[in-house]
DNA sequence: CTAAAACTTGACGTTGACGTGAAGGTCAAG
DNA sequence: CTTGACCTTCACGTCAACGTCAAGTTTTAG
């Protein structure tokens, strides 16, 4: 399949898959006329790739770890990548909800019309600021 | 306290407190020499901020929240604006959730000297690809 | 009094994953 | 044959949250 039906089976921009070849991150085989032809297993690779980024991680990143993805090997150094990348988006995921729970607390304070009987008002991660003290 | 200690204790650097301020984000009174003072809250706002930076919110947002913040209010928008935020922060962690999911089955494959008995590989997400038949 | 530390505004630089033309070749259909 | 959809490379633009000088003022310590 050329480059458009791939974006558009993948869910992306044909630009993404030209800078995600620019990358390493997706090879392409080149007619005569060197347009860009892919194999069905491509429409998963950029899938793949897309969900990579959408955890964070940099282009620079999945590179390194496309011989694991390739080969289904693991080198140690690949191995460690995996693991450092695992930590990242667990450590990712606590901050989401930490900043949720604050999101929550604005509402459940919003929600009472005598916020000095809600408890939360105690915790004060996010303290009324008014001005500042000269 | 001023800028220096502020951000001290905050964890972030001066340049990022008067980016907040550039933003409408943190008020500031002023000594007779223009230098910022800031009161204790600051220190907690700051941190709610960066919580809230963290969580993907742009300063845009943020600064439409800062009403509710300040207030305590919920005028319809700003309940609206949280509810909203907060189902994004949901999505954005099952996103998280997945692209972990993924790394782990790259992980446990890398483990499996036979990936034949592997169940995973069933499920490619992350299917072999080789090259693309022309 | 003086030097260092801290502060001010202003303005340009960085990073990453693309968007957006420009200027032109290629390919299936009528 | 020609039109219009699709493709190519090249290259500059975008956005957000700051980093990083520059050049001058203010505050603090000795």
């Amino acid at each position: 399949m050329r480059i458009g039906e791939l974006a558009r089976r993948a869910g992306v921009s044909t630009r993404a898959l030209r800078y995600y070849e620019e990358q390493g991150l997706l090879a392409s085989e080149r007619t005569a006329s060197d347009q860009r032809v892919y194999a069905e297993a491509a429409v998963e690779r950029v899938r793949l790739i897309q969900q990579l980024f959408t955890a964070g991680l940099p282009s620079r990143t999945i590179v390194r770890l496309m011989p694991s993805i390739e080969t289904g090997d693991a080198s140690p150094e690949s191995f460690e990548l995996l693991a450092a990348e695992r930590d990242r988006i667990t450590t990712a995921m606590a901050e989401l909800a930490a900043a949720r729970d604050a999101l929550d607390r604005m509402v459940a304070i919003a929600n009472h019309p005598t916020p000095e009987h809600c408890p939360a008002l105690r915790e004060p991660a996010w303290a009324p600021y008014e001005s500042a003290e000269v």
